[in-house]
DNA sequence: TGCCATGGTGGTAGCGCTATCAGCTATAAG
DNA sequence: CTTATAGCTGATAGCGCTACCACCATGGCA
């Protein structure tokens, strides 16, 4: 008489599914990892009994035999809460799967000390990799702390990452660049560009990208007008303003980002600037603000769900014992995303 | 000669703070959890060897050992991106805390067979127990499956959740009630109401918030002008249009959302109106939204990340064999943002 | 013919924690 | 003074899985 086990939740494990397939328990673990090593009979044997049993492994117990890395830290600051939601939905993939757990830990001033002093909220609690999203990407005081810890991480789109160090990002430079493309394509010859953040290396590449996509339709750079944002929409504002008070204002505005191209259609709008037919404006980044205007943005997509998840499997590659990472430094591709916002210049 | 076991990481474990405490592991495990029955003298030796040892127990092996619920689901469809990202940073929050994993799944179609399909999805990966952000609590495609495979659901921010289901919420009506007498108390008299879609609750306990105090204020209701709204910004600029087009426009726009509220402020702006002096607009959820528009946006706060924390928490609980819920309903506190998009009326 | 690689498989021993129960000490009750 | 009762503690036995080795067939090579 077998009595059930007091704990069990009748669930099914790999001991039920070894013995419908007639090995050990051994192979189909090894069939369920990878699989290495186990005849293609065998294999077809095992996936037939765990289809049948409808069998799905207990993460916990993975997690405990093979001592894996079982919390992740994720470093969020001031985010725009369109880029947090798709980032933590692709980490939360990535992290499921591998059976690890995310601890977030928001970061909010802006002074070394109290970066460093969340960041060290991560040390205590014991994390082994930490995953920094932009802004903090490039943090020096962030990424310090995590290195006198010995405690590896990643950084995801920051603008030209430094030689060696694991990141995930797109091509800021070639996507500015196609977008400014775009926009010369249409008709633009005389285009403002609001900069980013100079504390992201990416708001410098998006601007290298608009410059070189100037220069090599044969325009003037010296004659395009640009203003210093900060990604901010308040920010946006102030250098829409300066771009559209110049005596010969520009036919489209390229913003570093949405929020601050949002920004220069609400100054298009109150002074009387129909957007597209008086003034185009795309943005960068398609967060969900790009659709919840009037009229919709023409903008950049990052995929940012598939760069969390890159990220995430890189760092637990580089945390694994023995896996060496093979590619320190992932690309991931960017799209164009073309909406109502833009369009052929005013004729004069 | 004790050669350290070949996958230990060397990280500390209750049997190090048991020899350091002089106690037993058991007695170690009974003070990290709650601790009933160990004697205060006990207690305080073990919570010293943890300090001193920063011991931080293994969640993995803690929800193995205890049969814990370990995959919990998250099924979310379309929701505003600033909510989806306050409610995961909740969700999270509980998660790591119970050591269990959080299993996104997206629901993208309004038919109920997609619904259907997306639930099914989670039967399949076995999890434990679902939660339902709106607008899904309200959908009975995905209460049904749940039901039909037994797995425990908790419903979020419902507006007027059936008797005896588990939910968190705020008190919508409530809410709605202290915003219109904001209202009300501001000088307004004639104020237009744009309702929230028909298919969540949260829409008619908004409007019976508004309607009730304005007769609470002795005004006529009839005389207010109300428009259907679907919470979406498309949604927002025709039910606003409708508002500004009457003979006798409102002096005021309460919006059951912030996508709809920033709607009434670009028409408003299109008009050549100015928020506030020619209108004011108030809105309900207080998303990031609310702070990236131009004026800022006086609106309802709903605590998201501690619902969704609640909610996780309740789920748990009642997925706890022996333990019973003891409050299968929780309304947590909202709170009125004033900001600046609203003013007394224009003097006529 | 022997012998070592090699690929495939199973047995064993934990991973770090907690449920269970037995045992042991104090206090209350008989 | 015994017995019942409660409070506190520890030994044991797993939770479901995988690392590690031992093992057994092959088959190629000397």
């Amino acid at each position: 008489m077998t009595k059930p086990s007091r704990r069990s939740r009748g669930s099914i494990t790999v001991q039920d599914v070894a013995r419908e397939a007639g090995v050990s328990a051994m192979t189909v673990s090894r069939v369920v990892n990878g699989g290495t090593n186990v005849r293609e009979a065998t294999r077809e044997a095992v996936l037939a009994a765990i289809a049948k049993l409808n069998y799905s492994p207990n993460s916990a117990a993975r997690s405990l035999a093979a001592g894996e890395a079982t919390q992740i830290g994720l470093l969020y600051s001031n985010p725009s809460a369109a880029y947090l939601s798709q980032f933590l939905i692709g980490a939360l993939a990535a992290a499921r799967r591998a059976g690890c757990h995310l601890v977030l830990e928001a970061c909010e001033g802006e002074r070394a000390e109290e970066q460093a002093e969340a960041t060290r909220g991560f040390v205590q609690t014991h994390v082994q990799g930490v995953i920094l999203p932009p802004p903090l990407s490039e943090v020096t005081a962030v990424r310090d702390e995590l290195e006198a810890a010995g405690i590896p991480w990643v950084s995801v789109a920051m603008g030209l990452p430094p030689e060696g160090s694991l990141n995930v990002r797109i091509d800021d430079f070639a996507a500015a660049c196609a977008m400014t493309k775009h926009l010369i394509d249409m008709g633009h010859r005389h285009i403002g560009f609001i900069r980013g953040n100079p504390n992201q290396t990416s708001s410098a590449e998006r601007y290298r990208g608009f410059c070189a996509a100037i220069e090599e339709a044969g325009l003037d750079l010296a004659a395009m007008p640009v203003e210093q944002g900060y990604f901010t929409f308040r920010s946006g504002i102030v250098a829409s303003e300066a771009l559209l008070d110049l005596p010969e204002p520009p036919t489209a505005i390229f913003a570093s980002n949405d929020d601050m191209a949002a920004a220069a259609v609400g100054v298009a709008h109150r002074r009387g600037l129909h957007v597209p037919q008086d003034l185009s404006v795309v943005g960068f980044d398609d967060t969900a603000l790009a659709t919840t205007m009037w009229p919709e943005l023409t903008t950049v997509r990052q995929p940012i769900a598939a760069m969390a998840e890159a990220a995430l499997t890189m760092l637990l590659d580089e945390l694994r014992p023995g896996g060496k990472i093979d590619a320190p430094e992932q690309v991931l591709a960017h799209q164009l995303i073309v909406r109502e916002s833009c369009a052929p210049p005013p004729k004069r």
